[in-house]
DNA sequence: TGTACATCAGTGAACGCGCGTTCACTGATGTAC
DNA sequence: TGTACATCAGTGAACGCGCGTTCACTGATGTAC
């Protein structure tokens, strides 16, 4: 991982290993507020796994928060490369909305799967924090805007008399789910299907049921 | 609100005005949490909210936590109450899926919003306490059998291969969605629609395009 | 290449503060005869 | 109907503890000549 561009959370850096103090810190961060949670993890436990004293935490970061804040932007910069990486109108060059649909959702499932503590936490513990809220809202709106591009060049399959809108809205529909749904739910909540298979299948089902995608005739 | 059926987490009562007193203490916890979040409001704010003394709400509550379960108790019971009312099957004798769903989720739209506050903490805070989640859990349960009730037996206007699935999984969408689109959206996030009649226009939409209910031809 | 000095990285004990919880007490309500 | 006693309701100052944050310090790295 690249030298963090999001500097404002953190102190400048001048010599390099401060760079490696960094990232080992964020990894004990991820870590353990994957496992317990934010405001369960102290900050001596943080620096302890990552073979620090407390202070080095502090020589790296303003606060706390601003650590958490940086674990979302390393998160967000990820998500970001992975989402133009994906949908990449070449990769997709004659493909049907059902596939573009159905490997994305397959996909979102399995991210929110492999990645449940992480987003969890995100989510979860920093819908108080406005800064917070707006990055992942940008995350969001580019999601969507690449979606957009692939679905709509093929608009023509589409009922719904707003495609555009129809595209985001559904794609809300489908992050709210899965926060239900995987995040969420740690005891098989009623109605949730129990294989994430089934899950991406029915949340495609619900998602071109939404935009009212014909059956080719 | 008639004495509260469950003792679990409150002190037995004596006398009649101790239930006043747990009435009064749940009333200000409920207004302040839903200002401020559960964790933001002491225990002091709410004992000076109602008019009490810190000591009286360790007097009728085991602690903060428990005051907090009673609270969803409260809630619980009266979104129990609320459910029973309105999917009375008498009550939509000879109404459409249509009719009936569109009607149910202008409801709870309404719901969402006007609660707003209480809904957001009860789920964003609680999450981890397993036990409010299984009630959580049971009244969902609930409602998607109220739902179901009314729903499959016009069964043969719905095109999903497993009905009863559907409609529970369809529920879930509509919660999942509604939190995201009004209990943990502060600043009109992309994608969702901008008013709630326009919000309950298209999550009945989705519903309905979801469980494949045909055009009636 | 070596020496002297400045800056940076990281230590960890100590601090401080907020807040949940307790507990000895006062006053109010109910009960027995 | 009144008196004595027991129990209950509520007070609020004091406690205690966890945890984020600080700060004086040591050792490491870089720079100048």
């Amino acid at each position: 991982m690249k030298p963090h561009p999001h500097l404002h959370w953190v102190r400048p850096v001048q010599q390099a290993r401060s760079q490696q103090t960094i990232e080992r810190l964020l990894d004990a961060a991820e870590t353990l507020i994957a496992d317990k949670g934010f405001s369960d993890v102290t900050v001596a436990q943080i620096a302890a796994r990552a073979g620090f004293s407390v202070g080095a935490v502090y020589s790296r970061f303003r606060d706390k928060q601003g650590l958490l804040h940086c674990l979302q932007d390393r998160f967000v910069d990820e998500a970001y490369l992975t989402t133009d990486a994906a949908f990449d109108p070449d990769r997709w060059e004659g493909a049907s909305i059902e596939e573009i649909v159905s490997e994305m959702i397959v996909f979102l499932v399995e991210i929110h799967r492999e990645r449940r503590g992480v987003l969890r936490e995100l989510l979860g513990r920093t819908r108080y924090d406005a800064s917070m809220v707006e990055r992942r809202e940008r995350l969001n709106a580019h999601i969507s805007q690449r979606l957009s591009a692939l679905l709509l060049v093929r608009a023509e399959r589409i009922g719904h008399p707003d495609p555009e809108a129809a595209v985001s809205f559904g794609l809300r529909i489908v992050f709210g789910t899965l926060e239900q749904a995987i995040l969420f739910n740690d005891t098989g909540a009623y109605g949730v299907p129990a294989s994430d298979d089934k899950l991406a299948e029915e949340l495609t089902r619900a998602f071109l049921g939404y935009l009212g995608v014909f059956e080719r005739t």
